[in-house]
DNA sequence: CTGAAAGCGCTAACAG
DNA sequence: CTGTTAGCGCTTTCAG
């Protein structure tokens, strides 16, 4: 149906040959030949096939991204954002991108095999055995937003311990003491690590860190408000409190406005991830950038280098920034 | 690298075109050669190369995705959802999945040809020419959240009047006679669609409606609260205002939150999309929910439809629902 | 600088 | 039910 390097061949009156140099190495043949080989392609409205491309030269230069998630993908935002920083690097370049969940990550390395992906970038909690399979099956790996301590994989993660840092800094400069955390279940990574990051902070300033203060709850408004208005409703209710992310700093935020507590008078709220909702909530929230295009970007940087054995390095830490809003 | 059919075929005594079969159509090799050919893979660890494949069979079996929308791709909760949807269904019915941005549609287009993806779908406003490029390259086409009337191509849309009046039969039941519109400016289709269908019910209603009491706004939370501050500020102002999506809605709660006005006492707010935002702002938001799902799934069926060649009904319209909230 | 020819891994007649 | 064989469209030595 369309146009093959047979067609063009004959229309230019060269060999098939001299077509395919034409399109992978112009500089290979003479100017004039390189000329007759265009316009014959353009007549024919000819687009070399990268199947049979790829068939022949044994690599395809496809890349997947696996979110590594039990429910929301792509429709949690913070994915969506890496996922199109990864988009957009991956076309700029030249690499097909395949994305997917890994709601059966066996089959999804499977699928990976035969669709003859060369490397895959894992967001989020990917498991070591998830790892090994990609491995065995010689397909590269890169980490994104988590690591794996002795596993030998590149990965990207944000800085969530300087983001903390920022936070609670500019609460104390608030006047801020005694702050409380709210860290939702959003991954076993990060809600660690940004669990880890909040005492360490906290030691680091001096502060004291009452675990009455420090409470878990699901990754929703709700399930994050009912845990404010506990938190909220004792005598010694915190100056601060600081949420897992910005879904549950919305909860906070809903749970102050239940009790009539003014933001940030009475309270300061800060988030983490500084994501669409923060302008959207009264008051606007104050929150912790994580940098999800450099994240994305850098992915796709680490995984080409892997592919290309060039150095990589095998951690790479993206620094937060902290947006300061309404809420403190 | 990996093993072939060559490798399974001699491992298990059987011919290539054996191994081939009993991957393909498993039930037309004698069950215990399709035992023989299963072992010597599994040993192997072979996958079918699809690549090899596709090329053999002239047949990619690989669809796209388009998103044509100029800023935020899948950053826009309403395209994630569809595009989430899409990526459900693609991969149950064994179809490889692109996405991909119109950001440059002509070369959205030639990457789809000499990719071989053979069909895809156009979700946003998708251009007439961009259409045509794609038919003339036999790549099949359908549209997602859009029409193009004039065109012979299956398209999949939301019941934005439905919606519509959903919406306003709500408010008139929460006594609110007088409702103003703000059309924030999300697409040409959807934004002509909603304002439309908003004239044309209100005028079933026999409500009047008062030309300033319908407004334009860039879809950002600020744009719309300062259009929002505009139509609350004067002594007219209206008692219910429906904003183009959520965002707008968000907007409007702002400019309400502003002036001291409670919501829903002195006004009511309805959004379109329920999207989460809804959850996160005070008071709640009232929503019309567009079915993401839906028309992603159907998007799919559609495209599917037309690849075999079967019967394929031009437009197709999801029902919406209403969602109270809150804000009403 | 250009051409001839041998694959890449698999499918699909066509025979047997 | 199974094997033989001829491609699918392109790349890549190897000669010329």
């Amino acid at each position: 149906m369309n146009a093959t390097i047979y067609d063009v061949s004959r229309l230019s009156g060269v060999s098939i040959a001299t077509v395919s140099r034409t399109f992978s190495n112009p500089d290979r043949v003479r100017d004039a030949t390189r000329q007759k080989v265009f316009e014959a392609a353009e007549i024919l409205h000819y687009s070399p096939n990268a199947i049979a491309r790829a068939m022949a030269r044994q690599r395809t230069d496809k890349i997947a991204f696996l979110i590594c998630k039990r429910d929301a993908t792509i429709l949690d935002e913070f994915y969506a954002r890496i996922c199109e920083s990864i988009m957009r690097r991956a076309i700029r370049s030249d690499r097909q991108l395949v994305i997917s969940t890994a709601a059966d990550w066996a089959q999804a390395a499977g699928t990976a095999q035969n669709k003859q992906v060369e490397g895959v970038i894992l967001g989020g909690s990917a498991q070591a055995d998830m790892v090994s399979e990609f491995q065995r099956k010689h397909i590269a790996v890169v980490l994104v937003n988590h690591r794996m301590p002795g596993f030998d994989i590149p990965c990207v993660v944000s800085d969530e311990y300087g983001g903390m840092r920022l936070a609670v800094g500019h609460l104390l400069q608030r006047g801020r003491r005694d702050i409380a955390m709210i860290a939702g279940r959003i991954s076993p990574y990060i809600t660690g690590e940004r669990y880890n990051a909040f005492l360490r902070v906290m030691g680091e300033y001096g502060l004291e860190t009452d675990a009455r203060h420090i409470r878990m709850c699901d990754p929703t408004v709700e399930s994050a408000a009912q845990t404010a208005l506990e938190l909220l409703g004792r005598k010694d209710r915190p100056a601060a409190i600081l949420g897992g992310n910005d879904v549950v700093a919305a909860g906070v935020l809903k749970a102050a406005h239940r009790l009539g507590l003014r933001v940030p008078e009475e309270l300061s709220v800060v988030g983490f991830d500084d994501s669409t909702v923060c302008g959207m909530v009264e008051p606007e929230l104050t929150s912790v950038h994580i940098d999800c295009r450099r994240i994305g970007e850098l992915g796709v940087d680490r995984l080409h280098a892997l592919l290309n054995d060039e150095d990589c390095p095998q951690v790479t830490v993206v620094p937060a920034e902290l947006r300061v809003r309404g809420s403190t």
